[in-house]
DNA sequence: GATATCAGGATTGCATGCAATATACAATAA
DNA sequence: TTATTGTATATTGCATGCAATCCTGATATC
């Protein structure tokens, strides 16, 4: 018990500056395109610019800056089309995620996703859209650590953060509907009864018509 | 033609640090596990502790690194577990790609990845196992790049890097046998013919055998 | 012999310094 | 006016400095 004092491991001041900027981009405090002056945010965050650049590069590798060689960084700017493509890696992970989920998960974590997806009625019934959102994003987000596969969640994390964004930014990608509720209660339903096959065709389903209304969007932009 | 002189971007010399060390761990040079002392990577690349510091975060969103706060960089250690947990996110987004390549990709791109596929059945015929892993790894890379889904090339490549590096460190995963170049020409095939369904079938029943056979070595190895 | 203690040096985490580049702006020319 | 040049300032990219922490191994203790 005297080898290593320090078994819980500090925090470093990275990760701390990382979370802080990478919430206030994700939620809109940094509008898109916007420069992120190295002074600035070290007098904001009360750090030196060491330990804030090396933040930068997490950052930049999780598609939330650019780096301008001599210019800085740069809050990346999301589109429809990048919104577009995150939801076709989206369906690909979901849907495996499902079925990883049917074959493997344990029955007490199957109902808390059911409970998840319940609440989530609830709030639609009383058209509560804030915490529906919330749910909604808690249920996929259930449905793929149900998988039981860590790099699975890692890559989905990845994706979900730029939907979160656009989310966000250009208002919700999705709106109550009783359809997409209906929906839900069919993946939901396939994979309590664990039918992968089924509750993989349905979730991507209902994926592909978000993907859908995003492809509508990019049209009428154009 | 005035504003900007440099459209040319400067390369930073954290992206070179980034590319050799890189390369240097997923060959092997670095061993699973080894500490890498800033010092000596600095005289190694000739450069100060500041923008190999940067590089470091780099390597670790890849999965390459972990930091251990006051103890610095140790090259991390990939197990046949997350060789496995790596798969089944490439079938996830591989299956996905060439449904979407047989939707999407141009004739031209399709004939590509046909090339490569002949070219790898001659390497299986000369048993030329060195390039024969090369254009195995290429076909499947040529798959995920004909969706035209740069999120999903990113995902791809991220992932499989792991594998790359387990191939690297514990000898070749796969071998030349008849049976995977036979699954290599029904995918292959029906890609040609770009029938989504069995495109997408017909990779996952392939990639499947190589998790089949990272679980046995699992199994063994307990 | 095994374990604990404790200097001393090595190493990291963060701050700061310096030169090169980029930016902003005023003066000038077309 | 609009475009261009020159210059001062701001900012970045990389190097270095310093204090806190970690590691090593020599000594002490059981």
């Amino acid at each position: 018990m005297s080898k290593s004092a320090s078994l819980i491991p500090r925090s470093t001041l990275q990760e701390k500056i990382a979370t802080r900027l990478r919430n206030e981009i994700v939620e809109g405090f940094w509008d898109p395109g916007a420069r992120l002056q190295e002074r600035i945010l070290c007098e904001r965050y009360g750090v030196s610019r060491s330990p804030l650049r090396e933040t930068f590069q997490i950052l930049v590798k999780e598609g939330l800056l650019e780096l301008l060689p001599g210019r800085g960084a740069v809050v990346t700017r999301p589109t429809m089309t990048d919104a577009l493509e995150n939801i076709e890696v989206i369906i690909a992970l979901e849907s495996m995620s499902i079925a990883l989920a049917c074959e493997r998960a344990k029955d007490s974590e199957l109902a808390k996703i059911e409970s998840l997806h319940e609440k989530m009625r609830k709030c639609s019934e009383k058209n509560d859209v804030e915490n529906y959102y919330q749910l909604n994003n808690a249920v996929h987000t259930a449905i793929v650590h149900a998988s039981g596969n860590s790099a699975m969640i890692a890559a989905h994390a990845n994706v979900q953060r730029h939907i979160t964004r656009l989310q966000n930014l250009s208002g919700a990608l999705q709106e109550i509907t009783s359809e997409s509720l209906a929906e839900h209660d069919r993946f939901v339903k396939a994979l309590l009864e664990r039918d992968a096959e089924k509750a993989a065709e349905e979730l991507r389903a209902h994926l592909s018509i978000t993907a859908e209304k995003i492809r509508l969007r990019i049209l009428q932009s154009e």
